[in-house]
DNA sequence: CATGAATGAGTATTCATTCAT
DNA sequence: TATGAATGAATACTCATTCAT
């Protein structure tokens, strides 16, 4: 029976992207600490032990959803959009537009976000995140769009502004969410 | 011979301090699930008891650190700096020394921002506070030297990049902090 | 496979059930402070957490046993008796010798009579089960078969007596207890 | 100074005394475990402190009470009372006066029954205490005035009444005292 | 696989006892 | 001596994890 061993595989993998999906906001929100397998689990809409079945401990889950922080964080257009033949500006302008699209729209990109920020906080994360932002504030400075000051400053308050929203829209629904130009003028000279 | 009356109030005071002073760090770093008891009690250099003579639980002292945090984020000088009659520029500019030269140096005033804005982004902070700096901003949108844009959200963006870097120092002493320059011109049209 | 619904709900009630037995005796026997959640997770044969996943907290198991001990003592056949259409006397020896048979045969009744009668004591019970006593002691005293006497103070007398053997039961088996014709002779008149 | 050395001796035995009176009550009320040392010594109106001065433990103060009840119990006039040339039933009346005297008027009488029954209930006190009520009630039996029936039974029920009322009187002021008279029936024929 | 009742190690809280004043 | 703040072992309670169904 090939088919319903492939049917079986595919309903584990569905049960376990369930599990993942809902615990990254969960985790988001609430941190490691303070939360408990029983509230996730009602959370999730499944028993307790169904966890157990997946993941071998809470830390275990705990890493995986960070694993998957990472890759919300890191595996979106940023590293693409660097090496495009464009100017500074115009790339902070779509960086900007793709943060905040993904902020209003996407919670997972939002708990992503939280995620790694924290862990980076926590010196637990790969800093190295924010070497495309650099790259990018280098270039901008060399144009003469981008403000002056240190790259790696200016790249982790970029970040630590999105990551800020990012909190606010796991808390709640209805706030005034930062504009892309907002987020964009962290970096750029004013024009007059 | 008992312990005079005084001598006995003037101990209870010093001790109860010593808790919260202690707590307040405790917990803005670890928040309220990840701080245990035994470990918070350690960190303050006392037993667990006595924890408990001052506090009737470890959400009542959570409490009382949260009173706590509100003076610290809203005793400060703006509120009477917003009386002043001097430009919303200069006004910003003051603030914002005086707020990163707390964050420098007052490891209690960096608790007390991160405590107090998690409690905001939880909704259960009173978010009056961000009234003064609106009405600075206001001023300063109408004298020309504030960027344009909704008065409150500017306000929340500035304190979320205060909370941002208290949060950085509660991690960590070792990192490039915000200049009162940068924190201004998040607020400031820029000069040419 | 999930356990069925049914299936569970037993197991929860069976499990309720047996932790409310054993611990009316337990309770009875050594009082609420005198009473570990250890020492009685450990007489009941089940871990202390089960305890918790059926009640609050210590004192709300307590309250439950009371309310247990509450029906015990009134749900005998009391109430029944007193509207038969019977003398007195025959009345006081089938009660009597329903309690001393009780008293005998089932450690639960005692344990029963012994948390009622505290609660008593303590003011926290309702006095109202003496009523149905003092009804049948009234009836006896009209027909000459009972002495004389307030009614409440007999019935009050008579029922003290039975929790003083309902405790003695409840600390050691090896002990004389008193008979039904003892017992009865309380209220009644002898007979020469 | 040999003066002010007898005044200090007095006052220790003041203290201590005061301190064993007021805990004959309080450990009567809520036996060993239900006291807590805080409690009792506000009970007594001392420092926690103070208690440790004159006893070694609690544990200790709880034996020094038990010696108390022990005295209180059986310093009575019974074992006098059983050698005067006097029919029992005079013995018996008197006997009778006598506790229910004492029981009205002296708490310390009614702490000092409760806890010693209880002592005898857990099977650690000396039962000889009711061996001097069995002779009486035995003359009685051989005079005609005391029903008929096992001494020992007869005694170990008048006493237990006596303890009934005993606690009564602990846990409340108001209520219904049984009269010598009620108490010396337990014993006695009736007389037509 | 999925369930949820049961477990017991871990954490919060209490309370007998100590000790500096 | 007397005090009451401080202690930490004992006790109550929670929660990650297991396991029979």
């Amino acid at each position: 029976m090939p088919k319903s061993q492939e049917r079986c595989q595919e309903i584990r993998e569905e049960t376990r992207n369930l599990i993942i999906r809902k615990s990254v906001l969960y985790f988001a929100r609430n941190g490691f600490a303070g939360t408990k397998i029983s509230d996730l689990s009602k959370h999730i809409g499944i028993a307790q032990g169904t966890i157990y079945i997946y993941f071998k401990s809470k830390e275990d889950l705990y890493r995986e959803i960070f694993a998957i922080s990472d890759k919300i964080a890191q595996n979106n257009k940023l590293t693409t959009l660097v090496k495009l033949p464009l100017p500074a500006e115009k790339k902070i302008r779509m960086m900007s537009d793709y943060v905040i699209r993904n902020l209003k729209e996407d919670e997972m990109f939002s708990a992503g976000i939280a995620l790694f920020t924290q862990r980076i906080l926590e010196g637990e994360a790969d800093q190295s995140f924010y070497k495309t932002t650099e790259k990018i504030i280098r270039q901008g400075q060399k144009e003469g769009s981008v403000v002056h000051g240190n790259a790696r400053k200016l790249s982790e308050l970029y970040w630590g502004v999105v990551y800020l929203y990012a909190v606010k829209g796991l808390y709640t629904s209805d706030y005034a969410m930062i504009s892309s130009d907002d987020l964009a003028r962290l970096l750029l000279e004013d024009r007059k």
